[in-house]
DNA sequence: GCCAACGTTGGC
DNA sequence: GCCAACGTTGGC
């Protein structure tokens, strides 16, 4: 089974690549995703191997910092039905778990940022959903082509 | 901080 | 099961 790959944002303000470099192990599960598009990619399809295109948002400038991988398939995300969580759902228990997480772990830092803006402007990537206007899905998965393409520009000046 | 583009909710 | 209202995301 070859491995698969994905992008996935964060808010630097709230959980930063950096935040995952300094876990222990260096990994962290990945609680708190509340939309079923993304919660279905985890649920189903990410596998321990794969390899993620590390992404932070609403920040400036937003772009791609690095590469994480998936270390941990997913289980049940107990802070959905932790009242005093950020993350919690009324609608989910340990019964009916509703929500899932996978874990990920830091595996490298990029040289530089690549940048959103770099990433629309070349046509090779235009087909990517992080550049597709008014995408909100904050897993999303991400061509081998595609993966090694930004590995390469981030490793361009 | 604004606001357009989404996804979700719930009345009907 | 439609769709208006609402809440959230995230670039700018």
């Amino acid at each position: 089974m070859p491995r698969k790959y994905w992008l996935m944002k964060t808010e630097p303000d709230v959980f930063s690549f950096d935040d995952l470099k300094d876990r222990p192990h260096q990994t962290e599960p990945w609680d708190g995703i509340r939309n079923y598009q993304a919660r279905n990619y985890m649920r189903d399809e990410m596998k321990i191997g794969d390899r993620i295109l590390f992404y932070h948002s609403r920040c400036d400038p937003p772009g791609i910092v690095g590469v994480a991988e998936v270390v941990g398939e997913a289980v049940p995300d107990p802070s959905a039905w932790d009242p005093k969580s950020n993350y919690y759902d009324e609608k989910a228990s340990p019964e009916n778990p509703r929500w899932c997480m996978v874990s990920v772990r830091y595996f490298e830092t990029f040289p530089r940022l690549v940048s959103l803006e770099e990433l629309k402007a070349d046509p090779k990537l235009s087909e990517m959903r992080v550049v597709q206007r008014g995408n909100r899905l904050s897993i999303m998965p991400v061509t081998k082509e595609e993966f090694d393409y930004v590995i390469k520009m981030s490793r361009k000046s």
